[in-house]
DNA sequence: ACCTGAACACCGTTCAAGT
DNA sequence: ACCTGAACACCGTTCAAGT
């Protein structure tokens, strides 16, 4: 039975069975993923051009289920921030992902539009060419910044004995870590919205 | 010559060469990280308890680094943003060692004080417990997701022909990576200070 | 075209053996 | 106490062989 009448993989089917796999061990390899779609490992190379490619094939697939805003409301704060939540939410939804991901150059149409809608955005708000940059990369670096707070371990922190009190009383005030990472986000999303409004924007 | 006289290892020499081939390769391994201390892969086992414990002594040799500022200076936003500063520039001088460090939790008192001198700065502006956390939390994202930013391959984002004119336009607008990298950090953490001074602190 | 199994060079870690 | 070399189970990738 070497070649079936019907193919068994095909790269989407590759990178949803890797995902399950990081969700659940944070990592994967070739013989682990072969094993859990019922094929050998060489078999993945008739579809993919090795690992790499299957990490770039993931976060297409994290990031393809993102509902971006069509037409444009309110204020552009409120377009940018329905986009930044969206891309946070999206990441958080895999987060043990995320450290997979920061080594790679972004070429996944799904993710660049994400930054093509966040363009228009701070566009249409007057930010020229160079300030539009800086303000897409400075959201772009806090989402994922959170995003990675959420793939943390359990415990981002563990403070010792010489630790300020300053530092443990706060930490002993977190709330469970999957709502507290999610409302710290978008408290600081709107710490940064409030703060781009008196930037100067050219 | 099994045994010398004087050992040849110690932590710290081992973190040292660990995060030279880091910089130089953007990962190690643990034959490459011997070859280059003129020892057997074997013999670091006797210094360190792994791989991971390696990653970990790199974290606090980037760390070790910072100068916290003694006095408190003027204003508390000044003291986070001397404070944050110091903790992106020892990060961005090892950019490549970023992506290694996002799955472990901190426990190098090196980087710990980092925190808690953050955590004192926001308890003497007035931060309660629960929003200190918050106001710590969104720096470290900002200042983790800023210093991947400056990991990143040279070319962060790849636009293809369907992406947006507001895009490519601001892509082509950015300096050499370096340079952009810092001041867009530095106009980001204003930003957020600026954010921050409005949300209630309690 | 697509799957398999054997093979390769490499990895992290353990351990008995040496001094 | 500290280094070595052999050994183990595992990894990513290649390739000839099958249909």
């Amino acid at each position: 039975m070497a070649r079936p009448s019907k193919p068994k993989l095909n790269p989407e089917v590759i990178a949803e069975a890797a995902l399950a796999l990081v969700d659940k061990h944070g990592e994967f390899t070739l013989p682990q993923l072969a094993t859990s779609l019922s094929v050998s490992a060489s078999s993945l190379y008739n579809h993919v051009q090795g690992k790499d490619e299957i990490v770039e094939l993931m976060r297409g697939r994290a990031m393809a289920v993102i509902d971006l805003p069509e037409s444009q409301p309110e204020s552009w704060q409120q377009t940018v921030r329905l986009i930044a939540t969206a891309y946070w939410s999206s990441y958080s939804k895999h987060p043990r992902l995320i450290p997979l991901l920061t080594s790679h150059t972004v070429r996944d149409r799904t993710t660049l539009r994400v930054y093509d809608a966040l363009a228009e955005a701070f566009s249409q708000a007057g930010f020229e060419a160079t300030r539009r940059l800086q303000a897409i990369t400075i959201i772009d670096s806090f989402v994922l910044g959170s995003a990675l707070d959420a793939a943390a371990p359990q415990q981002v922190w563990e403070p010792d004995d010489s630790s300020s009190p300053q530092f443990t009383e706060a930490l002993d005030a977190g709330l469970p870590s999957a709502q507290r990472a999610q409302s710290t986000f978008l408290l600081g999303l709107d710490v940064i919205l409030e703060g781009l409004r008196s930037v100067p924007r050219a």
